[in-house]
DNA sequence: CAATTTCTTGTCCAATTGGTCAAGAACATG
DNA sequence: CATGTTCTTGACCAATTGGACAAGAAATTG
């Protein structure tokens, strides 16, 4: 048992060295995919971001476009996860609070991520396609009928689900995307710990106020 | 006066030819811009789009970067027009109704110039960032400022103008920048009248529900 | 420590890029 | 219709692109 002695630490098949290299490529591959999307990321650029000469980074990705797939999937995880997690069982404020909260964190700590899905939607998402009419519609679907059930309950105003949904998309991802023009309006240098927390309860308030149902009519 | 009878019907000292191609290069530049952004797209493609020869092109405009900057400002007047509407004397609902119903007008009407003006953002906005700190940094203060009356007045709930005017602009935008995620996810093969219709009551519904004030907490 | 595997890069390549230039074609006008 | 202007393009260029390859440098292993 001793084996693991020297180098045999390699989660996942992976040499530490692979591991090491993998990991800057994505990490450069991010930045530069982000700010420049796929056709005008160049593997040069990424390269020297990464610190490795080209022929090296192709050692690890056969090419441009395998490693800009392998940036995207790693994207998905943070992007799908918090919608999967909002609760029938639980109360409608609670769970949309969170998810909104979760979709701020996301943004704050990922930005990259969040430039480079939308990147790939402006284009046509010719590589998300499939997934968007897959998993992502039927994610959806499920958390439709989940609002659908609260608004019966009379726990939601009678709002559009899908509706709710793509408006808490677009807000949220709105201040990584945007995060220029944002900062450049609102006259902030950056957008730090503080700034998100504002930005979360000026969102709660207004889509809060905007579903919960009203009191006055509804007793 | 019969002078004008031939050729010399030039609008703006322009030749009948020259409107003629500079239309076509820049419809076909926003769509190739729209698609793959400012680094992504080439001369050659644009120039194949619009059905002429590069070297042909480029006697239009000097460069890429001045077509791209043309395209730019042609987007711009699209962007700013309707929030400089908004008017302090008339009513609330009525004038942030009438401000989403522009937006959403203009995101069904002219998407590429929606997607061309995000690509920018997200790059950075190397191009638009005097603009943004300028001009739409002032004219978004003179707005906010119209809404903070509001809000004294008790016309409108106690929320931050400008998160109010980020989620406007978020919301109504997604559905040009992400069209293909919405189409995909809501099921619908195209975003016709129709559906842009049911978009706008959507979003009336929750974001003026969630500002206009409670009737029954302060009236 | 020798053998094997993994890693790294300089060099090269064909294709594409943004852009120039000269020369001809179409047009407009006196 | 002759003349000047505007328009159009094929051919070309240097730089950059994504990627292949071979050969050497480091690691890893029995």
């Amino acid at each position: 048992m001793a084996i693991v002695g020297r180098e045999r630490e390699r989660a996942n098949g992976k040499t530490r060295i692979q591991a090491l290299n993998e990991g800057r490529i994505m990490a450069a591959a991010e930045t530069v995919f982000a700010d420049h999307g796929f056709r005008g990321a160049t593997v040069d650029e990424i390269a020297k971001c990464a610190e490795m000469s080209k022929p090296n980074l192709l050692y690890y990705f056969k090419n441009k476009e395998a490693l800009y797939r392998a940036v995207l999937e790693h994207t998905l995880d943070i992007w799908l996860e918090p919608l999967a997690d909002i609760d029938a069982e639980r109360d409608p404020e609670g769970e949309i609070r969170r998810y909104i909260a979760r979709k701020i964190e996301a943004s704050r700590k990922n930005p990259n991520a969040s430039r480079i899905f939308a990147s790939e939607m402006l284009r046509g998402a010719p590589i998300l396609g499939d997934y968007l009419r897959g998993t992502l519609k039927s994610l959806v679907a499920d958390k439709c009928a989940v609002i659908d059930r609260w608004i019966a309950d009379g726990k939601l105003a009678p709002i559009d689900p899908i509706h709710l949904i793509f408006m808490i998309w677009a807000t949220t991802q709105h201040y990584a995307d945007f995060a220029v023009q944002v900062k450049a309006v609102w006259g902030k240098g950056t957008l730090q710990t503080k700034e998100f927390e504002r930005i979360e309860e000026a969102i709660n308030a207004i889509i809060l106020g905007g579903i919960l149902p009203r009191k006055s009519e509804s007793g």
